[in-house]
DNA sequence: CGTAACTCATTACCCAACCTAAATACCACC
DNA sequence: GGTGGTATTTAGGTTGGGTAATGAGTTACG
């Protein structure tokens, strides 16, 4: 752990990113792309997509939410059509959550509302910010997880 | 607005950047550098040293926020004797909302501990990383602005 | 075996941090 | 000086999480 990394311009970046990411969510919660689903539901959407299927354990561990919540999450979803809940094969206290054809379908459509977003946004931006904003994604995501 | 802003490399980072914004801001809301202090706080409090003093509508402006969600996030502030309202001069309908010398004290304090949590999420990412996080995070900034 | 301890999901209840709508006080302009 | 617009506040509601306690199912151990 180099002392690089504890000098100011890291403390002033963390304190920017703290305050950016609190702003940038709490605009984030109000331009869905899809109404009706809140961000953390389009989120777990997402991680099915990647994942396959996995037990609300599993999601709530993966998204860092309790699990009475990703109980309610499931539940409205399901109430929704967007994911089917069945029986674990081995174990019978779990359940295995898959989300269903409509679930893609859903997420085709949001891809392309995201892009309408997208060209907003883009109008504020230049190429080279953009630019650092790709680059730091993926890095975002995998501090997110810790 | 050029055509390679609309690429599939940048919907995944939008649709990336979207799902880690919202974990982190998840979890940056309990992982509070000051107890008893919630994130917009501690936002208006940064702004408020940033900018010497402003009037609540003009917070509520920049943190994005409603006039009367910044009503009582300054009535909160006050009552932690962080802050000070005072009548503004040429308009007896605003008010002038400036940080103490208390605030002042505990914005430098919150900063030691925020290099304790720095150097914590520092295990998990090399210096490259940082770099980009370093890079992209007045673009974020500039981003949750608009 | 059988029972004790653990785990998964759920139910019931609670709380924080926003919001909208309406009221109040004030300014500014004709 | 009334009239429309703006700053703040009050009142009340919604949402997206949380904690505590329950029930059903599994695992380990004597």
């Amino acid at each position: 752990m180099p002392d690089l990394i504890h000098d100011g311009d890291s403390a002033a970046a963390v304190s920017s990113l703290r305050s950016a990411v609190m702003l940038l969510g709490r605009r984030l919660k109000h331009q869905r792309v899809d109404e009706s689903l809140s961000p953390t539901e389009m989120s777990v959407l997402g991680t099915l997509a990647r994942c396959g299927s996995a037990t609300p354990g599993e999601l709530a561990r993966k998204e860092h939410v309790q699990p009475p919540s990703m109980t309610r999450i499931v539940a409205l979803l399901e109430a929704k059509g967007l994911v089917r809940l069945e029986p674990h094969p081995d174990d019978r206290r779990q359940k295995r959550v898959s989300q269903t054809e409509q679930a893609e379908a859903m997420l085709a459509e949001s891809r392309t509302k995201r892009n309408a977003w997208l060209s907003h946004l883009a109008e504020g931006l230049d190429e080279d910010e953009w630019e650092k904003l790709r680059a730091a994604a993926p890095v975002l995501e995998k501090l997110a997880h810790l």
